[in-house]
RNA sequence: GGGUGCGUAGCUCAGUUGGUUUAGAGCAUCUGGUUUACACCCAGAAGGUCAGGGGUUCGAAUCCCUUCGCACCCA
């Protein structure tokens, strides 16, 4: 039965991704191999898969696979992340559209939505990845909500409550009034946006004097508990300890000193807000203000807003604004154009706010995780630009805000006293279960007869990197349980593949976190993936519909071309602009893998027929060129230069083998070739697959099986890595001066229009004394009949010179000796400038004494060669000129 | 406003501690090709003042300063 003529992606993926599966290759026991371990970063439930997740995890399969044809114990853990708030926003989404507020939900209820929505969806990424061939081992599968997860992190919190570092406190928070919860900093995009500055006056008491003051937000008049104006300003000096009303509302406030206001800015009068702006609240602490809090949950406004009460703060402002204009108040408005922060998730306006959250103090636990990255480098990121960005983080750590006003997460174990008319926030206990902090709270409180009904959690969530941030120790249960043997065995893992957008967040928490519990490192290596843009530099976003469909892309140009694609052009740390011919050229260069097979499977052996003078000299000069490859692809992935192990490995197998030794060993048209140089070639065909296996598992697999029948444990999946011998460097140079020779030859007969079909003679002037061993090489590949060596110019040919060797090529008929003269002359100018160039080099007597001495004797080389080049096209066209 | 990184062929990028040619690769381009493995192909060619300017050095794409442009992070 024939091969077809072209890969058929379809019909082999699925199979070997099953039989990989059945077979187990993919799951990871401890053993006595050393351990390679990956955790996948979770993908959020909520997520379907998209060009960053196809990046990501084929790096990291690419990672895992080799490691395992390394002979490594490779261990790949997948999982998803509960992702709090983006998926507590989908399940009030859904619920909306079935007519269900969640207000009118208990606790339990809401979850168990929740709970349906994620074993609905949850799973889909992971199910698509696995049609990207990611070889994780789905039995340890792990979910940041399973019950072995969700009691790690909250003996984590647990812990460090004991310890000191978890703290209630009130701090200005990013809110989200449509989510009504608080954000992290990374949750918060900036943008700008075109607003107005509003110039406002505000009367002095016992005076007619005025001060005004510019301000973005007049709505926030409701909460100015001051005026601040700098101490050096001339302008206002007199008015110490004087007061003002504020417009309206007719409430008398201090006129404030303080450096922090910037003179030339608006008016040079600040006015002060400390419970809605961040600075303000420092002024307002440094001053022993008062803080009035003019918002309700959903930033409408409170009875501090007078008859604005519950109009919300766009429509508040617009309204003010008018009544301070119609009273006279208002002098002008400016457009400006600030910055305004936005929900990542509900792209609300992120209202800063004054609430109480449970807080995490870093600056101890950032010193272990700083020094592991700049000093003794036991984790060392990729690229390594990026330290300084995670130094410049770490160093300015701010304590984190690690609660939520969410119910999809880990509760936060803290248990409140309840009173006859509330709770009591002020009097808590932190403990594992209701019953613990009921044995807590009798013994704190010193009330033995406390039940179980006096008590109510807190009904806050942890931040959803309070439990990434243990990941890569809580799929391993090392948290609970530190000296269980997989613990030990699997951990600290070898790689991370992130994305930098979560360096701070992520990554550095979990070093930290690594430090804290376990007293180690979590990886030895973080790579750090570009962002997949599309061909016009735009981020791919679901909004701007840029984003292609992953499986859509598998299904057209196999997951090998889409692997290949991706790869391609993604050096670490570096934007990758995706462009779907990538994808068509990993389709082509799977195409072309395939035929390569099918080309040496065609060939039909002879046995009594002896092995070719070129075909042993191409066989001995691929297995070390094969090996030279080698040697850069470790170097590269030491470095991990992925997409250059890629490239090494693609220009090895397309130019190399095919281009080069497949061309030097194909028979004649229906000849037969010999055993040995067809075994030989099938072995350097097997190592090739070999190298290409991280990236194209499928077509790999496909093509070592078909070579001949292998038992399961002989999957190429399984099998091992090339072993690295020396190699014969000579024999490489030589072969390449050989490939010029032929490049020059097929460089004339292009030129002079004579066919390939067409047998040429050549004849060598052999100056320097190169090897004759390629001849045959030359001849078959050069369509050469009879190569002979000559002592003198050659009348009546065509000439091209390789080094200072001249190559001569009879042919009928007149030669154009212009042509033939213009070209040598052309080749001289271009030698006797770089003579030039080398000889004022050495000419210069400090670079003689100065430079080392290899440097120099490797100028004195060229100038050699130069002049020897030089020579030979000086002799040549003196023969055409007689 | 502060910080970080970047600017090399039409495009995407290499260029690893300054010294392998007068700077490389892949793709795209151009020219030629029905050489029965592959047109998802083969062969050949062209293409760059290394953003601009200044400096250090025997020697700079590489180090320093500066101008311009871009990206990202933080406020």
């Amino acid at each position: 039965m024939a091969t077809p003529s072209s890969y058929k992606h379809q019909e082999v993926e699925q199979k070997w991704y099953t039989y990989w599966m059945e077979n187990n290759f993919f799951h990871s026991e401890i053993n006595d191999k050393p351990s390679y371990t990956i955790v996948i970063p979770p993908p959020n439930v909520t997520g379907v898969l998209h060009m960053g997740h196809m990046l990501n995890n084929t790096i990291q399969d690419v990672l895992i696979r080799r490691a395992r044809l390394k002979g490594y114990n490779a261990c790949w853990v997948p999982g998803t992340d509960h992702a709090s708030i983006a998926t507590e926003a989908k399940v009030v989404a859904k619920l909306k559209a079935e007519g269900i507020k969640k207000t009118d939900l208990s606790r339990d209820e809401f979850l168990k939505h929740a709970w349906d929505w994620t074993h609905d969806y949850g799973g889909q990424i992971l199910s698509q990845l696995k049609r990207l061939g990611a070889s994780c081992d789905w039995d340890r599968l792990k979910f940041t909500m399973d019950d072995d997860m969700y009691d790690s992190v909250i003996q984590v919190f647990i812990d460090l409550y004991n310890k000191g570092l978890i703290y209630k406190g009130y701090r200005m928070v990013n809110w989200d009034p449509e989510a009504k919860t608080t954000l992290s900093d990374e949750e918060v995009i900036y943008e700008e946006q075109q607003g107005q500055l509003y110039y406002v006056k505000y009367p002095i008491v016992d005076s007619d004097e005025v001060l005004t003051i510019a301000t973005t937000r007049p709505e926030t008049i409701f909460g100015d508990t001051a005026i601040c104006i700098n101490h050096h300003d001339e302008r206002f000096k007199h008015l110490k300890g004087k007061k003002a009303v504020v417009p309206i509302v007719n409430r008398e406030i201090p006129i404030i000193f303080d450096d922090y206001v910037d003179m030339e800015f608006g008016t040079g009068c600040l006015k002060i807000t400390p419970a809605h702006d961040e600075n303000d609240k420092l002024i307002g602490e440094n001053h022993n203000l008062e803080i009035i809090d003019i918002f309700n949950d959903d930033a409408t406004l409170n009875a501090y807003g007078l008859e604005y009460e519950g109009q919300d703060r766009f429509e508040a402002r617009k309204a003010f604004a008018q009544a301070l204009s119609k009273n006279k108040y208002l002098i002008k408005t400016e457009d400006y154009t600030n910055k305004i922060g936005l929900s990542e998730r509900t792209k609300a306006v992120i209202e800063p706010k004054l609430s109480e959250q449970w807080f995490l103090k870093m600056k101890d636990l950032a010193q272990p995780a700083l020094e592991a990255v700049m000093k003794d480098e036991s984790v060392k990121l990729f690229p390594s630009k990026f330290k300084n960005t995670y130094k410049h983080w770490l160093e300015n750590v701010r304590d984190w805000n690690i609660s939520r006003q969410l119910w999809w997460g880990h509760q936060i174990p803290a248990y409140y006293l309840k009173t006859k008319d509330g709770v009591d926030r002020t009097k808590f206990v932190v403990a594992k279960s209701h019953d613990e902090a009921l044995k807590l709270a009798q013994d704190k409180f010193e009330k033995p007869d406390l039940t179980v009904k006096d008590l109510i959690q807190d009904e806050d969530s942890l931040d959803t990197w309070f439990s990434s941030w243990l990941w890569p120790m809580s799929v391993f249960d090392g948290i609970r349980h530190p000296d269980n043997e997989e613990f030990k065995y699997y951990y600290p893992t070898k790689d991370l593949v992130t994305g930098p957008d979560i360096l701070f967040f992520w990554v550095a928490r979990m070093i930290m976190a690594g430090y804290e519990f376990a007293d180690q490192k979590p990886f030895d290596n973080v790579y750090l993936t570009g962002l997949v843009r599309d061909k016009q530099r735009r981020k791919m976003s679901k909004s701007l519909g840029n984003s292609p469909d992953a499986i859509g892309l598998i299904d057209e140009f196999g997951a090998d071309g889409v692997r290949v694609g991706l790869l391609l052009s993604s050096a670490a740390g570096n934007d990758l602009l995706f462009d779907e011919a990538l994808c068509q050229q990993g389709k082509s260069f799977a195409n072309k893998i395939w035929n390569a097979h099918r080309l040496i499977e065609s060939w039909k052996v002879n046995p009594d027929l002896p092995q070719s003078n070129y075909a042993k000299i191409g066989l001995e000069w691929y297995k070390y060129r094969l090996q030279q490859a080698l040697e850069e692809i470790e170097d590269h992935y030491s470095k991990y230069r992925i997409s250059d192990v890629l490239m090494t490995s693609y220009k090895l197998v397309w130019n190399d083998f095919c281009s080069w030794l497949l061309e030097i060993l194909k028979p004649a048209y229906q000849q037969p070739i010999d055993a040995k140089t067809k075994s030989a070639c099938i072995q350097l065909f097997e190592d090739n697959l070999k190298l290409l296996h991280p990236f194209m598992p499928f077509i790999t697999e496909e093509l070592w099986q078909n070579i001949k029948k292998r038992k399961s444990d002989e999957a190429l999946i399984i099998s091992q890595w090339p072993k690295q011998e020396d190699f014969d460097k000579d024999i490489i140079e030589n072969f390449e001066i050989t490939k010029e020779i032929i490049t020059q030859i097929r460089s004339v007969r292009k030129s002079k229009n004579i066919p390939f079909k067409t047998a040429i003679d050549l004849k060598v002037e052999n100056k320097e004394n190169f090897t004759k061993d390629f001849d045959t090489i030359i001849k078959k590949l050069g369509q050469v009949s009879d190569l002979s060596y000559v002592k003198e110019q050659q009348e009546g040919t065509l000439s091209f010179s390789v080094k200072s060797n001249v190559y001569y090529i009879p042919v009928e008929g007149a030669i154009d000796v212009e042509e033939e003269k213009e070209k040598l002359q052309k080749d001289l100018e271009y030698y006797q400038g770089f003579l030039n160039s080398v000889e004022k080099k050495l000419s210069n007597k400090r670079f003689v004494d100065n430079a080392p001495k290899q440097v120099v004797d490797k100028e004195k080389q060229k100038q050699a060669d130069a002049l020897a080049k030089i020579e030979t096209l000086k002799e040549s066209l003196h023969a055409l000129e007689k």
